[in-house]
DNA sequence: TAAGATTGAGTTCTCAATCTTT
DNA sequence: AAAGATTGAGAACTCAATCTTA
């Protein structure tokens, strides 16, 4: 388990609440920067240890825009141009997935799943599903929705501050 | 305005929300990550496009625990000791602190802030509480302590998941 | 000129391995 | 052996610059 160079547990996560000056365990974007730490281990651990969050979504976006171009495939998933360039060039070299020149306008790229990165979107997305179960466990319907809720609210309001 | 190397804001995330596949935008672990990105370009915004995150973080814990040891700061400001390692080089470079061998225990370094330090941080700390301000407006003050334990709750359940 | 994709540089982040000290 | 710090490798992420195509 924990392949190299993808992002897993850290131990510094366990000790961290105990020792943290107040001031940073009460500002919002420390405790933003700890729940995203806490995802990806969780993911890690309980998802898949050579597929990323980041290379799933993009997945899932392809799969449910397929021939889309790479451009828009990325604003769809939250992820710079440039990261997406990334991101893409290691899922096709992993087979996962076709990048074919659009005939149409040679400046873009067009996504496709192949057939390796159909069946490890199916495979991953149950385990996925899983573990957005187990983040949320504990909460009923209301809260849950309550929840997911905040966040989108949060992101949309942080995103505006961040542009003006 | 955006400092080489340091981390701003991508215009992908403008356009995020809107092609979102559903599932992933009601994801957790998508949420988490948007909510993320959105905060660290509002920090390179609003508050400093030199220092980070968790450069800031760092001299908040050495200024509420002067002449303490890398690891044990570490793990205070949810850093990895590869990462602390790394992200104090680059403030002793910068000269915003000091690194001396433990005299008692030469395998520790202790921390220090330099001159230069401790204004950094006075300048920066104002900036970083009307950004947590402007994270929060909007919300009357139940509704930011809810929020804030809601997301500490969240963390500590998700690092728990992390490890099983 | 402008748009889409990529590369380059730099920061954060993780793990495994190494090196020094205890 | 074990603990603290570091290095190496790799993924994600951002911006600026470049290159190709429209």
């Amino acid at each position: 388990v924990g392949i190299k160079g993808v992002r897993g547990a850290s131990r510094a996560l366990l000790e961290a609440a105990s020792n943290a000056p107040p001031e940073l365990l009460a500002a919002p974007g420390f405790l933003v920067r700890r729940l995203y730490q806490a995802y990806v281990a969780a993911w890690v651990r309980l998802v898949d240890g050579t597929l990323t969050g980041p290379q799933f979504a993009v997945l899932v976006a392809v799969d449910a825009h397929p021939g889309a171009d790479q451009g828009s495939l990325a604003a769809a998933v939250a992820l710079d141009r440039s990261t997406m360039a990334d991101v893409c060039r290691r899922m096709e070299e992993r087979g996962l997935i076709f990048r074919t020149p659009d005939v149409a306008d040679a400046r873009r790229k067009l996504l496709d799943l192949t057939a390796e990165g159909r069946q490890v979107l199916t495979e991953v997305n149950s385990r996925a599903r899983a573990l957005d179960e187990e983040l949320l466990a504990g909460l009923d319907p209301d809260d849950r929705a309550r929840l997911v809720a905040d966040l989108q609210t949060l992101s949309e309001r942080w995103v505006q501050l961040g542009f003006e």
